[in-house]
DNA sequence: AAACCTTTGAAGCCG
DNA sequence: CGGCTTCAAAGGTTT
């Protein structure tokens, strides 16, 4: 099992995050290294339409088998129906050509293990990790370096300067301090999903900004799904960590204007438990940055645990029609007036949402390539391509995500200092409630068991 | 309009 | 502690 990180002693995260690699895909990832997006995507639809009948090919059901049955054969049964269908379409495939030669394996030109056998990061990793040094790095060489990296993915682009390399070089033992000083993207804009969009999790959907620069329109066209070329800006922002060095860095939601009802620093004292340690706190020079660099609606609270104070994309306010249908409720008995302000006061707190684990860090990267190479539209079924994909990926491919993932959830702590999954839970407070699922399969299928005794 | 579908992984809950 | 559940994203489909 690949440990990716050093050791060092930050691992926030997850300690058996990389214990799931699956012995399946190293099978099914021998096949893909080499090919061509036709034949992977030829081979994902083919596995899809025999998935839920026969499982002839050896390469790519054992991960089938492995899994409980869906709970329902409808929607598959229709997802089949539509890939037989597009099959007989156009030239009798699913899926339009590649537009990535080599897709979707075209990330990681060194395939060699980028972690050297105490676990940290080899030089020659340069390239395969650039966006892990997206996280830690502002040097503009850098970024160009990254940006013709992820432009052309297949280039061994040089790491510019000695800078760089040093910042490189530092990467390879992340320590706590180091991680202080990192940067982390955190912004991401609707429909930018393309392979030189490095791994931002929060969608700034969530801020729901009104008309963002030109420079910052998707690059994938929302209506054909086709990929738009890229552009220099949109290399992802950084989300400075660093009360010290924050106040150094052009803030990358400058041209964001806070909208009505947005969330902006949202978080308060007290609201949480404790899971997370209390990381950061805001010192002067942060306040001086939000007092010089935000308008003084959004300069945050001093009270706020919010670290940062800037938006967050995972922060997600609450109806104000459920509020409002909360407050009559609650003027109606004095005696519960009291409850049900404090009520209140919970849902206006964000639904600050979780963390993106590495295969949805995946996805969110990949999807759009899937849609734009493919003629289907229905995420689930994009979903299922993902997943496969997702499973022939070699470990190094996956472990970039895993190790994103880390960072994601550390980032995540950081910001968000007592804030627990179980807040989303629906039973205790997310704006998502849904009605209670109905019971999985496997558990379906013991009760089923049971009543037949 | 809201829930569903589908995927994997992290985390919470419960027996 | 193991197994189950929920929720992250996405957007077309279904209820």
């Amino acid at each position: 099992m690949p440990q990716l990180n050093g050791g060092g002693g930050d691992d926030l995260g997850a300690n058996d995050e990389m214990i799931s690699f699956k012995d399946e895909g190293e099978q099914e990832e021998k096949i893909s290294e080499n090919s061509s997006a036709e034949r992977d995507l030829a081979d994902v639809k083919s596995s899809l339409v025999n998935e839920s009948e026969t499982n002839q090919n050896s390469s790519s059901d054992s991960e089938a088998e492995r899994r409980p049955p869906p709970r329902s054969e409808s929607f598959r049964d229709k997802t089949r129906e539509s890939l037989e269908e597009a099959a007989k379409r156009q030239d009798g495939g699913l899926f339009k050509s590649p537009p990535y030669p080599g897709y979707p394996f075209i990330m990681i030109p060194d395939l060699t293990s980028p972690y050297l056998p105490n676990g940290s990061l080899s030089p020659t990793a340069r390239t395969v990790s650039w966006f892990s040094a997206h996280y830690y790095y502002e040097t503009n060489d850098y970024q160009i370096d990254v940006y013709l990296q992820m432009k052309w993915p297949l280039l061994d682009v040089q790491a510019g300067s000695l800078q760089s390399r040093q910042a490189l070089k530092d990467a390879r033992s992340p320590s706590p301090a180091h991680i202080v000083s990192n940067k982390v993207p955190v912004v991401q804009h609707p429909h930018h999903v393309h392979p030189l969009t490095p791994l931002i999790t929060y969608s700034n959907e969530h801020f729901t900004p009104g008309n963002p620069p030109p420079h910052l329109q998707a690059d994938v066209d929302p209506k054909t799904g086709i990929p738009r070329p890229p552009h220099p800006s949109d290399i992802s922002p950084y989300y400075p960590l660093s009360p010290g060095t924050v106040g150094q860095i052009p803030h990358p939601l400058g041209w964001l204007v806070p909208q009505q009802g947005q969330p902006v620093y949202p978080i308060t004292t007290g609201g949480f438990r404790h899971p997370y340690p209390t990381a950061l706190t805001v010192n002067a020079s942060m306040s001086s940055l939000f007092s010089s660099r935000f308008p003084p609606h959004m300069v945050p609270p001093h009270h706020s645990l919010h670290t940062t104070g800037i938006p967050h994309p995972a922060i997600v306010t609450h109806n104000v029609k459920q509020e409002s249908s909360h407050s009559d409720i609650g003027s109606l008995n004095s005696s519960k007036h009291q409850d049900a302000k404090k009520e209140e006061e919970k849902k206006k707190q964000p639904h600050i949402k979780k963390p993106l684990n590495a295969f949805m860090l995946y996805m969110k990267e990949m999807r759009a390539k899937v849609v734009a190479e493919c003629t289907l539209k229905e995420s689930a079924a994009i979903n299922q391509i993902l997943g496969r994909r997702w499973h022939a990926l070699s470990r190094e491919e996956q472990a970039k995500y895993y190790e994103l993932a880390r960072k994601e959830r550390q980032l995540h702590m950081q910001l968000y200092p007592g804030w627990s999954a179980r807040d989303n839970y629906y039973s205790t407070g997310s704006p998502k409630r849904r009605k209670a699922r109905p019971k999985r399969l496997a558990a379906l299928m013991k009760e089923d068991i049971s009543l037949r005794r």
